[in-house]
RNA sequence: GGAGAGGUCGCAUAGUCUGGCCUAGUGCGCACGCUUGGAAAGCGUGUAUACCGAAAGGUAUCGAGGGUUCAAAUCCCUCCCUCUCCGCCA
C-alpha cells in the first residue's frame, strides 16, 4: 500500500507509476476523491464528538433534574447524527482502502519500460551452457534414475504432484541444508515457523485479497497454507515497532509453498517446474529506508553465490515495469539454464518492496534521533526455489551414460553419493 | 473436547462488582536535568500509537468486533489469544 500522504500531495507520481506498468491510473483519482470526502466528514463527526464528550461530562455533575433531562435529550440527537456520520466514514474508509490496495508500488527509476517478459533487461551471465546431444529433460531422466515418480504423486494428490525417492529426496534435503547453512554464513538468521497462517497475515503481505483464489484454505477456519515463506516472515514483525538499533534484521527460512496455480492452469504441466507444492529457502531483510537499495544488490549477490557454488549457469534479469510484482519497487530474476528442457528457468526473484508491505503490515521502526516512527523497508528473495534448482542440477550434470554428478557443494549431506545412477 | 481464570499506554500491576473527579494511577525500565572530582543513590521533568488540523487543539484506541447509554476500561453479546485443571491423542 502506498502512503496516503503521497496520493494527497503528489498523485501524479502514483499515476505515472501505474502507467509505467501498463495499468489504468484512474484508481488514483478515485483515491484522491474518497480521501478528501473522508476528511470532510471526519472533521464534522469529530466536532460533534467533542461536543458530546464535553456535555456528557457536565451531565454527570448536574443537579437540576429538568436541565439535565434537556441536555440528555439534546445529546441523544447529537448521538444519532454521530452515528450516521460514523457509518459514512466507515464506508468511505472501506472504499478508500479497497482502492488503495489495488494501486501498485511505484517502480524504481532504474526499472526499464515495457509490459512483457520481452522487455526485461539482461544484466549479466555466469557459467557455460553444457553442450551435447544426450541431454534429456528431467521428466525423462528422473524416472529413469528411479528418483522421481509422477504416477504416485498423481495417485496421492492429483496432477502437479510428484514423489521424490531415494537419492532424489536426499538431493533435495541436501540442497535445503546447503542453502540454510550458506545464508547463515551470509548473515541471515535461520527461522522456522508455521506453514499455515491467518488471513490477516496474508493480507499484510499483500497476498489477500488479490490472490485469494491461488491459496489453499482451511475449510472451517480463517487459515491458509503458505504460498511462500515471504508471507510468514513479513508477518513475524507485524504490528511491531522495532528500535533502530535492532535494524537491519536478516532472516532465512525453509518452507514448503502451496499454490493452487489457478492463474496458470494448463501451463508448465510437465515435470516438476510448477507444482502445487514445492519447497523453497527464502531470504528476507527488514532495514532502514536509506539502506534498502544497497541491501537489494547484496541479496542478489547472495543468490548468485548460491548458484555459483552449485555450478548452475545463470543470467540475471532486471524486470521491466509491467513484469515487476505489484508490491515491489524493483525486482531482479535469477534464471538458471537447463540443458534438458533447453530453457531459462526462474529460480529466484529478488525484490525491494520498500515500505509497501511494511505500511500494510504496520512494521515500523523508532529512529534513534527521536524522530517519529516510520515504516521499515522490506526485501525478499528466493534463496532458490528447490524444484527448479533440482531441474538445473539433474539436467546440466547428466553424463552421456545417463548418470548425474552431484555438485561438490552438496556432498557433505549426500552420505557418500557422488553420482546419481540407476539403482 | 470439558471446567475455570485472565488479556489495561516498553515490562509489572491498580482500576471492572457499585458506568461519570480515568484527561487510565503506581512501581520498574528508559531519556534529560539537578546534585557529584566521577559514579551510585536521591530529587525533578519527561516517557504509547494513529488520524484531522497552519497552529491551538480535537478525535480514536484498555485483546478484536458488535450492542446498551447523554456517557463504557467498567454493563451485555460474539470471536481471538494466554494460563490452570480434567479428558483424549500424536
Amino acid at each position: 500500500m502506498l502512503d496516503i500522504n503521497l496520493i494527497r500531495e503528489n498523485p501524479e507520481a502514483a499515476r505515472a507509476g501505474m502507467r509505467k506498468r501498463g495499468m489504468d491510473p484512474s484508481p488514483v483519482d478515485e483515491a484522491v476523491r474518497l480521501d478528501s470526502r473522508w476528511r470532510e466528514v471526519l472533521l464534522e463527526a469529530e466536532a460533534l464528538k467533542a461536543e458530546r464528550n464535553k456535555v456528557s461530562k457536565e451531565i454527570g455533575k448536574m443537579k437540576d433534574k429538568e436541565a439535565r433531562e434537556a441536555k440528555i435529550a439534546a445529546m441523544r440527537e447529537v448521538g444519532d447524527k454521530i452515528k450516521a456520520l460514523d457509518e459514512e466514514i466507515a464506508k468511505l474508509e472501506e472504499d478508500l482502502h479497497a482502492v488503495m490496495s489495488i494501486i501498485p508500488n511505484i517502480p524504481d527509476e532504474r526499472v526499464p519500460d515495457g509490459f512483457t517478459e520481452e522487455d526485461n533487461v539482461e544484466v549479466r551471465r555466469w557459467g557455460e551452457h553444457p553442450e551435447g546431444d544426450f541431454y534429456k529433460p528431467h521428466w525423462e531422466l528422473g524416472p529413469e534414475l528411479g528418483i522421481l515418480d509422477f504416477e504416485r504423486g498423481v495417485k496421492l494428490a492429483g496432477s502437479r504432484f510428484y514423489v521424490l525417492s531415494g537419492a532424489g529426496a536426499r538431493l533435495q534435503r541436501a540442497l535445503i541444508h546447503f542453502m540454510l547453512d550458506l545464508h547463515t554464513r551470509q548473515g541471515y538468521t535461520e527461522m522456522y515457523g508455521p506453514f499455515i497462517v491467518r488471513g490477516e497475515i496474508l493480507y499484510g503481505a499483500g497476498q489477500l485479497p488479490k490472490f485469494a483464489e491461488n491459496l489453499y484454505k482451511d475449510h472451517e477456519e480463517d487459515l491458509y497454507l503458505l504460498p511462500t515463506s515471504e508471507v510468514s516472515i513479513t508477518g513475524m514483525h507485524m504490528d511491531e515497532i522495532i528500535e533502530e538499533a535492532d535494524l537491519p534484521r536478516f532472516y532465512t527460512a525453509y518452507s514448503p509453498c502451496f499454490r493452487r496455480e489457478k492463474m496458470s492452469a494448463g501451463r508448465d504441466v510437465r515435470g516438476i517446474k510448477r507444482g502445487h507444492q514445492f519447497d523453497k529457502v527464502e531470504m528476507y531483510k527488514f532495514c532502514k529506508p536509506e539502506n534498502s537499495a544497497d541491501e537489494l544488490e547484496k541479496m542478489v549477490a547472495d543468490a548468485e553465490e548460491t548458484c555459483r557454488l552449485l555450478g548452475i549457469p545463470y543470467r540475471l534479469i532486471l524486470k521491466c515495469a509491467g513484469d515487476t510484482s505489484e508490491t515491489a519497487h524493483i525486482s531482479y530474476d535469477l534464471e538458471a539454464w537447463s540443458a534438458g528442457c533447453q530453457e531459462w528457468l526462474e529460480i529466484s526473484s529478488i525484490s525491494n518492496v520498500g515500505a509497501f508491505q511494511a505500511r500494510r503490515a504496520k512494521i515500523r521502526y523508532r529512529p534513534e534521533n527521536g524522530g517519529s516512527v516510520q515504516p521499515v523497508h522490506t526485501l525478499n528473495g528466493s534463496g532458490l526455489g528447490l524444484p527448479r534448482t533440482m531441474i538445473a542440477i539433474l539436467e546440466n550434470n547428466q553424463q552421456p551414460d545417463g548418470t548425474v554428478i552431484v555438485p561438490e557443494a552438496l556432498r557433505p549431506w549426500m552420505g557418500g553419493i557422488e553420482v546419481l545412477e540407476k539403482a
